[in-house]
DNA sequence: CATGAATGAGCCTTCATTCAT
DNA sequence: TATGAATGAAGGCTCATTCAT
């Protein structure tokens, strides 16, 4: 709490004017983050018409976005835990929550034909955390010797052929 | 530390007599399952020879090894976090060991033809994510719904695909 | 901690605000009485030019200061002992501090033609401790029956005598 | 207890079949300590009968005999603090059974006219405390830079002078 | 709205002591 | 007599939270 009123520029009493309890701190904030991405993965979906073009630009645009916000991905990576429940909950909510749009993605690509029925949760949350652990690992990194944005293309062939999508394809990169 | 005391019918000081400090405590908790997760591991490796076998033994040992060990994989991912400095290196060890069991294994089948040349380090951090969520939700839910092992098979199609390689050919179940 | 924060009508981290840990308390607390004490002798010494008379002043004055603090000399004497290396280097360099003083006092005297040559840092370290002593055990009585200020007169001829200056000029009582 | 056990090569609770507790343990280091001492003090002091002599001879006997163990004076005068209120009593009394014997001889020499009346009790103590204060320092310098036994005859003039003897006399060194 | 001194529950750890073997 | 694993009271300390100003 210290450090968050030094950075905050202002005192511990004063940031308890404004947020109820630690735990809320962390949770705002990873409600700010998620609906920033969220929005953001939603217009990369609705620029596109084609299953694939679509999750080619939401993943890109996740994977720009954290390297350009490491900072806040290190802090809800590691001040995440022992939170409280209530952090751990709402983070749960949030990975599944982008779990299912993938899922939804991958219902909708099976759906119109594009790739062959697969089960669609383990599916979503392999993907979900094989991006998850790309970026985790670089951002705590302590040095981030390769740019994030450097492993887009290989994950991006990755995941496409994991439910059987040539990925000669061209990519957004 | 009361509650580890409980649970392990002794007192406080009497867990510090086996173990200098709390943090110690996670840390061979880790190792030990590490190491025998490792060894089981490499069993799996070791018999067989064609790489996509051996891939494949390597999947099914981790998922059916967790798929018995809950308790564990819970309280490592869970209590992980916040024991100090020495516990944190030690887990991105792990981390960083197993993933590295994978990017060899990849980086032979890519020297054996079976697969194209691939960004392997980026590969296996993919991989390791995949996995590696699919046991943490299995791990985390309230009630496991599905059983582990059922995630099996469509994980190892995913994977397998995602290096070209045809999931038709029969896995370990 | 319990003790000194209810002595002091405050909260065991209330204690905290104020000091860095336990042993910090008991270093001020020398410090300033040792400052305090320190001053009174100089204040003492520079109130005379006849050494002899100088001598006098400062164990009159030290004298009177402890038998008005008898509380502070019990406590620094009985749990100084087991707080740690940094209590311990200071408590050292106080009794050398005012070891020192009186070994320069003896010095300027032999210097002056006063008294005759002599071992002054033993001499010191004799007077300090036939100093120190009694007002212990004054300190340390369950119930102080002789006055610490009626020793003076005997203490006075005895370290007076004892460096060959004749006790039977006047001293401050 | 792990130290006195090692030391002493046995068990913890080997220890304890031989002393009720740990301050029983230095209450009978103290005592027989004490005894030993006592007894060399009274041997020197019945090998004499000229009252300066005696005195001269105990000095002696109390610095030589320091000077062999300081080990045991640096872990009385170190360990000694919070042993509990026992081991401070007995302390107590044998600071006081020291006092008790310089302040019969002291009062002896004042009956048979050796030195001219004085407080004996305040004489006693300040001896003992220069005294004291001697040994101890030498005891607890990381590196005795100076024979204990070089202070004898300093001291020896200083306690002769301080009740009037005329130090010229020949002491045992 | 802000401040920062104060609070106190709770944490990890130590260590003299006990006791079954 | 000896062993050493076990005990648990007590200790110092941290830090999220409160509240008078």
């Amino acid at each position: 709490m210290d450090a968050i009123a030094d950075e905050s520029q202002t005192s511990r009493g004063g940031v308890y004017f404004h947020f109820p309890n630690r735990e809320a701190i962390f949770i705002a904030l990873l409600n700010r983050t998620t609906q920033r991405l969220t929005r953001k993965i939603g217009e990369a979906l609705s620029s596109h018409d084609d299953p694939v073009a679509r999750a080619d630009a939401a993943l890109y645009t996740v994977m720009r976005t954290f390297s350009r916000h490491r900072g806040i991905a290190r802090l809800l990576m590691m001040e995440g835990h022992g939170l409280g429940r209530d952090f751990s909950l709402q983070m749960d909510r949030v990975r599944a929550g982008f779990s299912a749009i993938i899922q939804r993605e991958i219902e909708e690509a099976v759906r119109t034909g594009i790739i062959e029925p697969v089960d669609s949760e383990v599916t979503a949350t392999a993907w979900f955390g094989a991006l998850n652990e790309v970026i985790t690992r670089w951002a705590l990194s302590k040095d981030s010797p390769r740019s994030l944005e450097e492993s887009y293309a290989t994950l991006r062939t990755l995941l496409m052929r994991s439910v059987g999508v040539d990925s000669r394809r061209d990519g957004l990169r």
